[in-house]
DNA sequence: AGAATATTTAACCATCTGGTTAAGTAATAG
DNA sequence: CTATTACTTAACCAGATGGTTAAATATTCT
């Protein structure tokens, strides 16, 4: 059993709980990105935008620098980790049936000839 | 690429993002429970923990069926599996993008062994 | 210096959240 | 029938959340 900080995971989940901040990450998965370029797709003024970065930063899921009036952002996707984690641990239990923790396994445990790319 | 239900990832993230619940959660890997039995554990009233049985009966992370007066829930790690399937593929690129460090990191300084945990 | 740009902070508002206690409903036990 | 048990609903409260507009700050452009 892994341990996890409470305090992250809440974070952490309650970060993604919202769409907003799932399409920021989604948007910065391709690369950096500047706020006002965050913003443009979202039908919300830049003060909206600028608390889910918070948000987001606090969770640790994004890091933030500066060159001179532009902030730009960067996906840092530790505590996603963490929370896949979380998830997949329970999920495997959880998962029901026998047959499909079977393939859970095998897919985790599958022999290294046929190796998939990824 | 995948798609999801927004709306429901929203609320499977929102009902994981309390450590309550995510207690609950794991209490009911064990088998089935009902609410008194699962309510025991924590400091607060039963009021209480029926709201937060509903918040995960809403996410459909469980299933509650009536034997007289008593609820029992099970555990349907249906939405998780949703979750968990966001969580990776965003995770991925973070990965990627750290392979891809550590590969730049090769060339540069060339480490003796495995990547550190972090 | 003055104007424009990038972004945050402040103040405000409505709604949601997580808890409480008190009362209500339904099933079982005596 | 009455009491107890299991659980929910209702009413309430404090604090968080997600949005707004207006003002402030810092940097860059002319």
């Amino acid at each position: 059993m892994v341990k996890y900080s409470s305090r992250s995971l809440n974070r952490t989940f309650a970060a993604l709980a919202d769409p907003t901040r799932r399409h920021i990450l989604a948007h910065l998965a391709s690369g950096d990105k500047c706020v006002t370029h965050l913003a443009r797709p979202h039908a919300m003024s830049l003060p909206a935008v600028s608390k889910h970065l918070r948000v987001l930063e606090k969770a640790g899921l994004l890091q933030r620098r500066r060159y001179g009036r532009v902030h730009e952002m960067q996906l840092d996707a530790k505590p996603l980790k963490q929370a896949a984690q979380w998830v997949e641990e329970y999920r495997k239990f959880w998962q029901g049936s026998l047959d499909r923790l079977a393939e859970y396994l095998e897919k985790e445990n599958r022999p290294p000839e046929k190796r998939k790319t990824r």
